[in-house]
DNA sequence: CTTAATCTTGACCGTTCGGTCAGGTTTATT
DNA sequence: AATAAACCTGACCGAACGGTCAAGATTAAG
């Protein structure tokens, strides 16, 4: 029992694209993700995301318009990516549970998706010229609707009097490392990666030392 | 009465240039640093730097025969900085005392020299393509010793235990982080950049909740 | 003053970049 | 089967890049 769409021909098809369409799209989206993340917005080439994803340069082109295009629609992912981490943070009643969860979600993602944290890292590095707006609006209610839970903890007495934003710039520090300079920790680990077991005592100490810092604990 | 070195004629010039070698080499230094930083390698030309510099592009290519030796040398000179900057914690016998000291001297790096910092930022994000080397052997030894130190406090009992290299990670990140991240924290404070009393205040916590989340304070 | 060394610079070069386009091929619709 | 829409791509383009060079200007040395 299948929806018939066949009379809402043009709607259909803006709406659920061809096949082909989203295949490619997500093809060169991966591609640009990497490529953009090894060698920066400058030094990637539209050549080297069109030989990472297997298409002619031109192919690129075709489904999007310009480099700038299709950098944005990388960093709207991420940034999409990025609020979405703080549902743990919000489910959660108590500070200790709240922002252990939030820690964790977002060492969770240095590891498993670092290109993406590379990538944001870049645009902040060179000034965010263009994702200001994002920060400026999208950003910047997200962070105040936290810190106003964070001023209710502090006013209940459950955690120690701060300034909540720089717990946060803190938090986003700390966990972010792990992937920007995933390079520097590698030279100094015997020239490994973080291995499973290394990287979850990081995420283990990285908790206890916040959480205990702000007096959450013990 | 001073030094003849007129009997040392091409001895005395290598070792003490022309000044108008040491002023011109300054100033396009002080441009890279600055342009790099803004740019990024890639996206940084010579053009952008001869233009700050108030030179004409062939004259940066008499001084520094190419981009990257001209990079190299930027990166060196950060790379000491940051080096000297564990003088205040190698001098503390406490690790109280020496901490404080250490991650109050990162804290001032950030704020002092952002440019430097971001500068290497871009470079490890890259992977450190140009000072791999010099992570893996003079960075590696330094850290060793550090951890060292830190390892002595805490089979005394001064800290808690923990993993020291994960300690120093924590620190790195958090300070500088507000070089780094500056446009980002920039547009979460009204679009202003922190005030010396919003810095200073944000130190102050950051040196707070590190002491106190490994237990050597309270 | 003469001469050598150093410094300066506009013009130029080969390469690579992002982007375009015409014309062919494949897929979807009737 | 016929037509239209969507997709594909080699060849090409102007602009900007890092770098070179020859010839002139300035500075230092004897």
């Amino acid at each position: 029992m299948k929806n018939d769409l066949s009379k809402y021909k043009k709607t259909a098809k803006s709406v659920r694209k061809n096949q082909i369409r989203i295949n490619n799209e997500r093809r060169i989206l991966a591609a640009a993700v990497k490529i953009f993340a090894g060698y920066g917005y400058q030094g990637a080439t539209m050549r080297k995301i069109a030989e990472e994803a297997g298409l002619p340069k031109a192919n690129l082109h075709y489904y999007f318009q310009t480099k700038e295009q299709l950098y944005r629609q990388v960093l709207d992912g991420i940034f999409k990516d990025w609020l979405a981490a703080a549902n743990t943070f919000d489910k959660c009643e108590e500070p200790v549970e709240a922002l252990r969860g939030y820690i964790e979600t977002k060492m969770d993602l240095s590891r498993k998706r670092p290109f993406e944290s590379r990538i944001w890292a870049e645009e902040i590095l060179r000034g965010a010229p263009l994702i200001q707006d994002q920060l400026e609006q999208t950003l910047a209610a997200w962070l105040d609707t936290r810190v106003k839970r964070i001023t209710d903890w502090i006013n209940k007495g459950t955690i120690q009097a701060m300034n909540p934003r720089i717990l946060m710039y803190m938090i986003w520090a700390v966990t972010q490392h792990f992937a920007d300079f995933e390079s520097q920790i590698r030279a100094l680990n015997q020239q490994q990666n973080l291995s499973d077991e290394q990287f979850a005592e990081a995420k283990k100490q990285v908790v206890q030392t916040i959480l205990k810092g702000i007096g959450a604990l013990d």
